[in-house]
DNA sequence: TCAACAGTTTAGAATGATTATAATATAAAT
DNA sequence: ATTTATATTATAATCATTCTAAACTGTTGA
């Protein structure tokens, strides 16, 4: 549980105005135990929900961005049509339930490190991310 | 190399209808001898600068998603504005080139197998894939 | 303290990739 | 050849995301 004193601090380090609409979503976001994926529109059904604030849907596009390009949020893409954001900005990998549409956190006890043995000359690695899709048995093959 | 003829019948026995057009886009995605990734925008620019006869995109929209139901494509999701087709469609991961929007194909002198030690219970694993972004070392981090 | 400035929010418009429509054309079946 | 089911096409519709520009707010320093 971190402070609303602690949310200005950050927004202040990385050059963004602690504005009442960022501080929300940060309270939203980062104010969890555990890690939180969700899409924009999560994010704004959350938010017009349980508030009685409005945010207007281009901040939370602009804020959500702002988050990402400062390192507080990754995006996983799982395909053309559904992109996550993730709280949890540590290398890590995900499970994908295809049946709930819910990501979930892998850690080193569940997919050991990739190993790879030849990259493509003159490059560096960037990052390196599994996706596991999994679904119950009983659902339709493909 | 395939012949026309193999087309013919490979789309009969799919249930899909052997037309003029689907006959073209097959012989731009197949008729090769490596793999082929390719963006939609790719494929319609490719048989416009390379053909006579124009496709209608809706055309392309709709034979690149009836081949990939048939499991002649699998679909590879870089970012939510990257969506690339594969006509290699064995289980295989990939390097993402960042400089040039290239991906590239690995195979297991690449890419280890990846250890799952823990599958979600009750769930069954449809797909692992592994995306490596590389770039040049003198590019912009992040 | 407060004016001045830069940064932010907002409603609404614009964009653009994808999908839907429905008329026409083509392939397959009879 | 006729009929029926499928496919193609131009065009319109959709809808998530981005843009715009006016109003608003946080910050700074005189
Ligand atoms: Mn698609
Ligand atoms: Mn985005
Ligand atoms: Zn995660
Ligand atoms: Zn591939």
């Amino acid at each position: 549980m971190l402070k609303n004193s602690e949310f200005v601090s950050k927004l202040r380090n990385s050059g963004l105005r602690p504005t009442k609409q960022r501080l929300k979503i940060c309270e939203v976001l980062f104010n969890r135990d555990k890690t939180f994926h969700f899409t924009i529109n999560d994010l704004a059904k959350n938010i017009s929900e349980n508030f009685n604030e409005k945010i207007s849907l281009a901040t939370i596009y602009n804020t959500v961005h702002a988050f990402k390009d400062k390192g507080y949020l990754k995006e996983i893409t799982i395909s053309s049509d559904k992109s996550y954001f993730d709280t949890n900005i540590t290398k890590h990998h995900h499970f994908y339930d295809e049946d709930t549409n819910l990501l979930i956190d892998c850690n080193d006890n569940e997919i050991g490190k990739v190993d790879i043995k030849n990259n493509i000359t003159g490059k560096k690695i960037r990052s390196v991310e599994v996706l596991v899709r999994v679904a119950s048995d009983t659902q339709n093959q493909n």
